[in-house]
DNA sequence: AAATCGACCTGATGTAAATCAACTCAAGGT
DNA sequence: ACCTTGAGTTGATTTACATCAGGTCGATTT
């Protein structure tokens, strides 16, 4: 099975961006959108592991996701890394950097991904003229907060099985708001982020995958997932007794 | 030991809360700080175990707590309940239902608790005419993107004793900002919170907290804390080796 | 004062996931 | 064609924590 390329034409314009549906505001009327648009600078595509920007970098703009994928993280006290999202095409990050001014993440692109930056201090000073802007900026930012705290709940109470369902799971949906295909996906990340993101090793990983695999729930091509029986993943969640 | 009991007199107004410094915008003018003033209203005490809002609950207001202690959880698909947050005097809670116009959490009081709330539309409102305020909203949300992903970090990689290490640090960190003694703390939370907050189990906590008093980190005495050895706690959060 | 209840503690045992170790496989370099 | 390297898998073993099963203690009820 050949990975399954996803190509974009480079869109001149937010109004013709195959995303705008998911990253911008409903209801933002042809002119506002035209006043949105003027300040949002569609970057040049990103390497792989190319970054964004760093923890410590002064805060300045947020970012949309146009297409591939990004990862943030953090590195704490003792130097460990610490995989805090994954964000896909239609998805905004850099809110981490907003409370002190500077970034506590770094990002960094995980395959070719194009971004669009967005400064924040002009979006913000457009949201003062044109309300429905400005609700539409509050609502991303409190996203990120309940991603943050679904993530949470996952990593507090959650087995290695329930976590891994969890993960490909709302990477299903995500794709599904992409207009992709919601069983066959493409995970951009290496197992070791995915661990690093769950709270697991590398080993439970690939063992749960495999599990599932065996289970027929999943068919497993390296990075490429088949789901096969998305209930018994749901199931998973749900039960805290053994679904053997 | 008697319990600490911290009083409060009633503040009739922003300017003579004690907790001012804490969830007021630095640099507010006299006359701004009175407009903000007019739209926040101070709450009759809560009682313990008394609800803020709930699960599914209409976003209407975002609240700052005066004294007393919050908690907030979520209640995931198979029922069971997980406390994303525990909030102190001078902390703000309830950014959650910004998203989607609901609250995701529930919050309840931990103790007799006074709190203020301040309707969103107003200060949102507000917040348009004066900047230094708007600048101050965005602030305070960042602020919980922050901590939850201080969180996430910290139940993703980390041991059951430093996960209570650096609760406790915490605990002490915002003590200090409340001007109360960093040493001696009353957890108003019951050991399960604790262990649900941490994704742990009631007698995990109960053993780690014997093991740090059998170290000398520690004094329990039940819902009292003295911490004798702050940095032996703060060493634990830097090694991966055992400190024995 | 006896009984009930809930929060917390403690010990014995079980187990999910970490760790340790070896191996496969594909990609890149010489 | 051979060597190296890194990502991923798989198996054996260990371990940190959960689970299970009593306990104590203090508050509340009778």
């Amino acid at each position: 099975m050949k990975k399954i390329i996803v190509g974009f034409a480079k869109p001149l314009s937010c109004h013709t961006c195959r995303m705008n549906h998911l990253c911008l505001p409903l209801g933002l009327d042809v002119h506002d959108l035209d006043k949105l648009e003027e300040l949002i600078e569609r970057k040049k595509p990103l390497q792989p592991r190319e970054g964004v920007f760093f923890s410590g970098d002064p805060f300045t703009s947020i970012y949309a996701v146009r297409s591939g994928s990004i990862k943030s993280f953090c590195i704490d006290s003792d130097g460990r890394e610490q995989v805090t999202g994954f964000y896909f095409p239609g998805e905004v990050f850099g809110w981490d950097g907003l409370a002190d001014e500077h970034y506590q993440n770094t990002a960094i692109a995980l395959e070719t991904t194009a971004i669009c930056e967005i400064p924040y201090e002009q979006l913000d000073n457009l949201g003062n003229s044109i309300p429905s802007i400005k609700k539409y900026v509050m609502k991303l930012i409190s996203r990120e907060i309940n991603a943050d705290q679904r993530l949470i709940a996952l990593l507090a109470g959650n087995s290695a099985q329930q976590k891994l369902a969890s993960l490909l799971l709302s990477i299903s949906d995500r794709l599904v708001k992409q207009k992709l295909s919601p069983t066959r996906l493409w995970l951009p990340m290496s197992r070791g982020e995915i661990s690093n993101y769950l709270g697991l090793t590398v080993e439970t990983v690939s063992r749960v995958l495999g599990h599932f695999q065996r289970k027929q729930y999943l068919k497993v091509n390296k990075k490429e997932i088949e789901i096969l029986d998305k209930q018994a993943l749901r199931d998973l969640m749900h039960s805290t007794e053994d679904v053997e």
